[in-house]
DNA sequence: CTGCTTTCTGCAGGAATTTACACGACTATG
DNA sequence: CATAGTCGTGTAAATTCCTGCAGAAAGCAG
């Protein structure tokens, strides 16, 4: 990656996110947090942000609903979406839902080596517009406003003709009988043949889905590679997924 | 190979990655860095392009970037959107080309009546999120990242498959002579292809694209069903489309 | 065809840039 | 005030850049 390259990256991240942590940077720049301290010291004398301890800031003080705003997405999906996004590897293919929690996945998509992502959500597609190095393969079909999702047979189709090695699932619902389940009856069949087209399947997960139902089932609990869950879940809790099996990734703070 | 076919291969590579790293050419071309560099550093030279440690990059920072576009002339731009957006039959089914003149008319939609959206770009997908009546429908394919649509063989395909009502075409320059053109080859070919798929085909046109010419043809003036321009535009840069047979729409401030 | 000039290309070596690590200093927070 | 995290500087290694030069290819005059 070019260095004024990645200078740009950094200030659209800061236009994004209303703030930058040199840490985070380095993780997905795949530098060390010297190089992002440099670019940052180095831009800060170029007037282009403000540099703070432990990261830098937006020269305007922008206003205070759109940081307000911008800060809402919860930590805990954050770093689900932090870790999450560490799981890919060069050259592979992976399929991200639509949902807040697969966004915060884009979001933090590495950017040091090329990929490919596919998805049927516009919306997740428009976060990786400025992502430099992702491939994105967007499935098409009849648009489901109320997840921003394609579905239909038109998206069936074409989700049949690509292999991801990594399926991050979204879900409304999880529950160690009733498996994983989401709310609408064509969104479950989208995600179950995306499932199954998938060499492998994690489901992220947050405390108020868990232990719950909704409407329409999806896929049992078994056949997940894995759950992404925040280590604010107590293990007591995660009890019954454990003894199905099934591999458990806690996120610590 | 021939040093000026050299040249424009990169700055087709730049135009398409936004971004040249000499290693990667160099091996590409099967020739030595060296030459590589002195052919940079003549194009800097030349102003064609921005030199930068380890390769080059586009000379002004993305110069029509898709986000940075948003935002020229917004004014008239929403004025023709409105206009085109009025031109909507209830259960008519409408194509809108990506572009920020194409996102103009998804934010003017009617809303007292259904209507059928196609589109090949995430961003407008997104635009009609919360349209209350507008059925969407996503055409899929490779994500061009520089103007956020779909292209592609599997694009081609799936726009085979509807038969658009009216299609509103984006295009960079428009020309008596030389037609309608963009800046990209494979973006070209997706227009066209939609163009021939449907029974109208109306091209929203503002003054800076006026007689002028981007490297990759479209289509000629006369194979579209309309123009619509602002009223700024005099009458007499419209005398060679008015006869050439094309209808125009005059959108008034 | 021959000899000369021009242009292009690759190589060598020194300069400049970039990056990562180490270490002591500094800051935030409880 | 104690601790963990962050900063900044110095340094060493790697990479990239530039200059000068020599050989190859192409163009041109005689």
């Amino acid at each position: 990656m070019l260095t004024s390259q990645r200078k740009t990256l950094i200030l659209d991240i800061l236009r994004r996110d209303g703030q930058v942590i040199a840490k985070t940077i380095a993780d997905d720049f795949g530098l060390s947090e010297d190089t992002i301290r440099r670019d940052l010291r180095e831009m800060a004398a170029e007037r282009l942000l403000k540099r703070v301890h432990g990261g830098a800031l937006p020269l305007a003080p922008e206003l205070p609903d759109f940081s307000a705003r911008r800060g809402v997405s919860p930590d805990v999906k954050r770093q689900l979406g932090a870790f999450a996004a560490k799981m890919v590897r060069p050259g592979r293919t992976v399929f991200l839902d639509g949902g807040t929690t697969t966004a915060e996945i884009a979001r933090h998509l590495p950017r040091n080596f090329t990929f490919t992502v596919v998805t049927h959500s516009p919306t997740i597609a428009g976060e990786l517009e400025h992502h430099p190095t992702a491939e994105v393969i967007l499935i098409g079909g009849k648009l489901y406003k109320h997840s921003m999702v394609a579905t239909g047979a038109a998206a069936i189709a074409a989700i049949s003709l690509v292999r991801p090695d990594i399926f991050f699932l979204g879900v409304t619902a999880i529950h160690p009988v009733h498996g994983l389940s989401t709310g609408d009856f064509e969104e479950a069949a989208i995600k179950r043949h995306i499932a199954q087209c998938s060499a492998e399947t994690y489901v992220m997960v947050t405390q108020e889905k868990l232990d719950a139902a909704s409407p329409c089932h999806i896929l049992p609990v078994k056949a997940v590679s894995g759950m992404v869950v925040p280590s604010s879940i107590t293990e007591e809790s995660l009890a019954p997924y454990r003894s199905a099996q099934v591999p458990i990734f806690t996120v610590s703070d």
